[in-house]
DNA sequence: CATGAATGAGAGTTCATTCAT
DNA sequence: AATGAATGAACTCTCATTCAT
C-alpha cells in the first residue's frame, strides 16, 4: 500500500492540469476526453481536477479563456506598432495565422465550439469570443472611414479569414495524406506564412475599392 | 407479458434510424449521442441499431456518407445547366449554401469531423469529402485553363468558401442573440440568399485578373 | 503565498467543531454529513477534525456523549428537589420534552441510532444510554415500593414516553405540513408543554392502582 | 472474458432487487446502503437496478411504498372481523406490532425517515404514511362517538403506540446483550405478544373514562 | 425482424483520510 | 495549532454492446 505523495505545489499542479486539459479538449472535444485521462497525463489525482476547478465544466471554461484571452492578448500586441487599417488587417491575419498554427488546440476548440449549434454556448466562451471579432470590426470600421475598403460585410469576411485559416490547420495531416494517397492538390506542402499572405492579398484585392 | 412485434419492412427501419441518427449526432456530436436516444425517437429497439448497422461508429459513418452523397449529387446536378466556369462557381457556392441551410446538420457535422484531428477519419468518409472537393478543383481548372481565373490555389480558397458558409450556418442562432443582447453587427438578418450572393461577388472579384 | 493561521486557543476549536457537528449530524445523518460541511461552518480546517477527534466515527460517538450527558444531567437536576416518585415521574418527564424540544437534535440522533440495528452501537454509546434509562427505573422502582405504580414493565414504558415524544419533535415541520395540506388531526398547533401535560396525565392514568 | 448472462425473468429480477433493498435500507438506511451491495446481495449486474428502478431514489421509494402498503392491507384486513372500536384498537395493536416483528425493517424504515427532519420526505411516503395514521384515527373518533374512549389526542396516542413497538423491535438484540452484561430489566425475554397484550391493556387504561 | 433482459467498462463526483509545511 | 495539497476508494449513473427468445 504505498501512497507515493507528489510535488505539493499548488500552482504548478494548477498549471499542469491547464495545460493538459488543453491538448486534449482541444484533440478530442469535451465529451470524449475524460478526467480519468487528464489526470493520468498530469500523472495527478483525479480528485485534484475538482480541487481546482470544481467540476468538468469548470475546467473546460478554464481551458476556453486561456486559449481565446492568449489570441486576444497577441493580436492586440501586435497591432501596436501599426496605424494604417490595410496594415493592420494584414497583422490580424499573419498573427491569428501563425498563433493557430504554433497552439493547434485553437482551431479544433474554436470549430468545435461554434458547430456545437451554438445557442448553448456558455456565456465565458461567448464573451470571449466576441471579444476577437470586435478587434476585427474595428479594424473594419476605420478602414473604411478612410475610404480604404469597400462594400465590407465583416461577419462574412471574417469568418472566411477565420474559416479558412481553422480549417487549413486542423486538416494539415488528412492534406498530406490526401496528397501522398492520390496527388490531390491539397496545398500540403504550403507553410502557414505562403497561406497567410495568400490569404492577405486575396483579401486586400476582395476589399479595396473598384 | 405480451411483446408487440412492429411489423414494418426492413428498409422503412433501416432508413428511419438513419434520418434521426443524421439529426441527432448532428446535432450534439458523436460522443454526446446515445443510441439509447436515437432508438427511442424511433420508437424501435435499441439493439436494431446494431442489427443494421454493426457498431455506433458504423451508424455514423452511414450518416457522414449519406449527407456528403447528398450535397455532391445536388452540385453534380445543378451544374448540368453551366457552361461557363464562373457561372460553375457561383453556382457551386449557392449550392452548397443553400444546401447547408436546409440541412444544418451538414456543416456542424464537416466542422466536427475536420476539427477531429482529422488523420483519424475513416476511409468511407475520407473518400466521400475528396468528392466534392474534386468538383471544385475541376471547376476552378476549367476557368484558369480559360484565363478567367487567376492566382488560385484551390484548397485555401475552397475553405474560405465552405469555411465561411459552415461557419455563418452553425452560429445562425449565436449571430442572434449577439445581435439582440449587444447590437453586436453580426449579419443576425441576413438571409443565405443574401449572403451566398455577396460571396459570390467577394470571390470573383478575388480571383479575376488583375 | 500569504498563509494566515488562526490563532484560536485549542479549546476554542475543539469545542466549535462539537457545536456544529452536533446540528450537522442530528440534521442531515451520519453518512449524509461530511466532515467538509462541518470545517467549512467552523471556518476551520478540514485537517482539524482529525487531529482533536481522530475519525469521523470519534467525532460522532463525542456528538452522542456530549447529548445523552446533557440529558442525564439535566434529569438529575430537576429531580433534586422532589421526594414524591409521582412527582419524579412527571420532572421526568416534562424535563425530557423540553430538552428535546429545545435541543431537537437529541430525538433525531436517539431515533437514529436506536434504529440502526442496535447490535452495532459503541460502547461508549451504549454507556449513555443506559444512564438515562437506569434514571427511570430507579424512579419507578421507587414508586412501586411506596404501591403508587401498579403492573409496570419499565421497559415498556421507558419506549412510550420518549418514543412519544421523540416523534412528536422530529415530526413537528411534517405534522404542520399534513394539517395545512389536508386538515389532518395532527397535533400541528399543541406546543411541548400542552403536550407533555397531557402525556403526564395519561401515564398517570396508566400507572395508578385501578 | 467469460460473460455469465443471467436468468432473464424479468419479474423475478425486479421483485429480487426490491427484496433486497429492503433489507439493506433497512438495515443502514439510505446513505449507508450501496447500490453495489445491493446488485451483489442479488447476484445481478447494477445496471440493472437502474433499468428497473431508474435511480437509488426510486428504488427507495418502490421499497417504502412496498413496506408501507403491506401494514395498511394488513390492519384493514384484520379489523374486518371487528365492530367494537375498542376491539379494533386492539386489533390495530397486535396487528402492528405483530407486522413489525416479522418485518424488522418496518420500524427501522419508520423511524429513521421520520428522525429525518420530516420535512423533505418524498411525497409517495408522505402519503403512504398518513393513509395508517387515518386507519388509526378513525378507530378512535368511531370509539369516541360510542362514547368508549374519552379525552383522546390522537397523534401522541399513535405515537405512544408505534413509537414503542418500533423501538422495542429495533432494540430486541440491544436489550438482550445489555440484559446479560448488567442484568438490566430490558424486557429481554418478553416475546412480542406478552408485550402487545401489555401495550393492549395499558392503552384501554389510558383511554377508558374516568 | 424485433424485443427486452443483462452486462461490463467507464464516466463524473464526493469524501474520509494523510501528510508536508 | 493549523493549513492546504494530495490521495484512493467508493459512489451513483450512463452507455455501447450482446444474446435468448
Amino acid at each position: 500500500m504505498s501512497r507515493v505523495v507528489k510535488k505539493r505545489n499548488a500552482e504548478a499542479s494548477k498549471k499542469l492540469i491547464l495545460k493538459n486539459a488543453i491538448k486534449l479538449f482541444s484533440k478530442k472535444g469535451y465529451s470524449s476526453t475524460s478526467l480519468d485521462e487528464i489526470s493520468k497525463v498530469c500523472d495527478l489525482n483525479k480528485a485534484m481536477i475538482f480541487y481546482y476547478y470544481k467540476s468538468k465544466q469548470g475546467l473546460y471554461e478554464a481551458v476556453i479563456v486561456k486559449i481565446l484571452d492568449e489570441i486576444c492578448d497577441r493580436v492586440i500586441n501586435e497591432n501596436k506598432n501599426h496605424e494604417d487599417p490595410q496594415e493592420e488587417l494584414n497583422s490580424f491575419i499573419k498573427t491569428f495565422a501563425s498563433f493557430a498554427c504554433s497552439h493547434p488546440y485553437l482551431p479544433s476548440l474554436l470549430l468545435r465550439e461554434l458547430s456545437d449549434s451554438g445557442a448553448k454556448i456558455p456565456k465565458t466562451l461567448f464573451v470571449h469570443m466576441k471579444k476577437l471579432y470586435m478587434l476585427f470590426i474595428d479594424i473594419v470600421k476605420r478602414g473604411e472611414e478612410k475610404g480604404m475598403f469597400k462594400d465590407v460585410v465583416p461577419m462574412v469576411i471574417y469568418f472566411m479569414i477565420i474559416g479558412a485559416i481553422n480549417l487549413l490547420v486542423t486538416t494539415k495531416e488528412l492534406r498530406i495524406k490526401a496528397y501522398e494517397a492520390d496527388g490531390l492538390d491539397t496545398c500540403a506542402t504550403c507553410d502557414i506564412d505562403e497561406i497567410s499572405d495568400y490569404i492577405v492579398r486575396k483579401i486586400k484585392k476582395m476589399l479595396k475599392e473598384q
